[in-house]
DNA sequence: CGCTGCTTTGAAGCCCTTCAAACCAGGTGG
DNA sequence: CCACCTGGTTTGAAGGGCTTCAAAGCAGCG
């Protein structure tokens, strides 16, 4: 039953902290059986009632929030290995909507078998809990971008992120990595116009910085990246915490 | 020892949740003693190791992050009720810091008490972890005015949200509230410069709509300034979820 | 009564948006 | 095999919302 990709998400809870066997099996056993979804689709839309949370396997998906005039902003970008929803354990309704960017291989885990867990291994229920703060984080962090930071910063800052995160469950190098979504979609994380973005990706192309080109992020030179964003993986949490 | 603002607490609680009257003493027994700290004090630091969190029994305080240039953005209001930093129960350090904006009465709840009660009473675990995505959800909504929403609109929508934050421990009315702040605190809210948003005031003030002077927000339209912010209080969970 | 911090106003400029159109690659069907 | 279509990318030109810089106004307080 056991999704190997179920690795990739071990991988995420061990950086942060440990995992014991036991624990290990019990999420194993939550998982069901996988399926796959095709890019653009909205899959969890606001206020639906929901009875599990969502792991993702494999693929990009994100969360976003529409605005009257057809605009929206996406909140956070989730990779391989993260729980999209796993929030709505105790919000039992998302106030925002889930959509795939990409194919996405996932996985549902019911919200019984979740609190079954959560209940019996308190340090595991923790553990997720932690993972929900994460995503607070995140989202603190994306705050800082659209408020603060400038069209190519904010840029900069969100190819920082994804190498970082994309690295724990080990799908970025740091050359580089697979992107495979729109300028369009960049633009709706980033609080701007397509057109900006891609005179924005243009300027850090010709700088020999970074290249966004057929769904591919090349980095060409790391350090001048995390120089223009600023960047500081704190907020990222990535090394293990006191038990 | 228990504090009678800690009643603040439990409304915020038993709106969107059953609280029985054994999880009400369990809460009641870990509130320390409260201390009251003067304004403009920044009180947890990025990266400093918590053992307690910080429940807000009166006034406000914010969470925000730094930027270099000594610009910062700030990412979340709290308000009589609230708990500040309930996250670094998990997160064990934060990555932002908090200050007060007022004075502020505080009290503690250490972790090792939040563990015990978390522990022996699941469900009051779950409350709080609902309160932690709570946060989040108030993080994904600046995100969408921070990154969408027009200067005007984001501050109508700032004042909605707090109107009805602060009227949930009833500390507002449909016609005004305290916000004891200033300008300049505003526009780090808001992710724009003080001078802008004295402009957006001034356009607010001229309409009719609302009113911010000597820390009093006033609404004289209430609808048509939910309007503008295109206000839809859903991401703030006000009605009792499904236990 | 003059300091200090906050608010208010003006003028100029820039970053990003808007509008419009050309370009380009991949897929489809004639 | 190429013509066509479609969705995404790229570029140009003009405009606007917000910033920047600067200074005046104002209230509270020692």
């Amino acid at each position: 039953m056991s999704h190997p990709a179920i690795d990739l998400h071990l991988r995420k809870l061990r950086l942060r902290d440990d995992i014991s066997a036991e624990e290990e099996s019990a999420i194993r056993a939550v998982v069901s059986e996988s399926e796959l979804l095709p890019p653009d689709t909205v899959f969890i839309r606001p206020g639906q009632e929901l009875t599990s949370s969502t792991l993702l396997l494999d693929g990009i998906l994100c969360r976003f929030k529409d605005l009257s005039g057809g605009q929206r902003q996406i909140t956070e970008l989730h990779v391989a290995g993260d729980f999209a929803d796993l929030h709505s354990f105790t919000l039992k309704h998302l106030d925002h909507s889930l959509m795939t960017l990409t194919p996405c291989r996932i996985a549902r885990v019911s919200h019984e078998a979740l609190r079954r867990i959560t209940e019996g291994l308190p340090h595991l229920g923790r553990v997720y809990w932690f993972l929900t703060n994460l995503d607070a984080c995140i989202h603190r962090e994306w705050e800082v971008s659209l408020g603060r930071r400038s069209a190519i910063q904010r840029a900069a800052h969100l190819f920082c992120e994804l190498r970082t995160r994309l690295g724990v469950v080990g799908l970025a190098r740091a050359d580089g990595f697979a992107l495979p979504i729109t300028q369009s979609v960049l633009a709706e994380c980033l609080g701007l116009t397509p057109v900006h973005v891609n005179r924005v990706l243009k300027e850090l192309r010709e700088r020999g910085i970074v290249e966004f080109r057929a769904g591919q992020v090349t980095i060409s030179d790391g350090p001048a990246l995390e120089t223009i964003a600023e960047f500081d993986p704190a907020y990222l949490y990535l090394e293990k915490r006191a038990r």
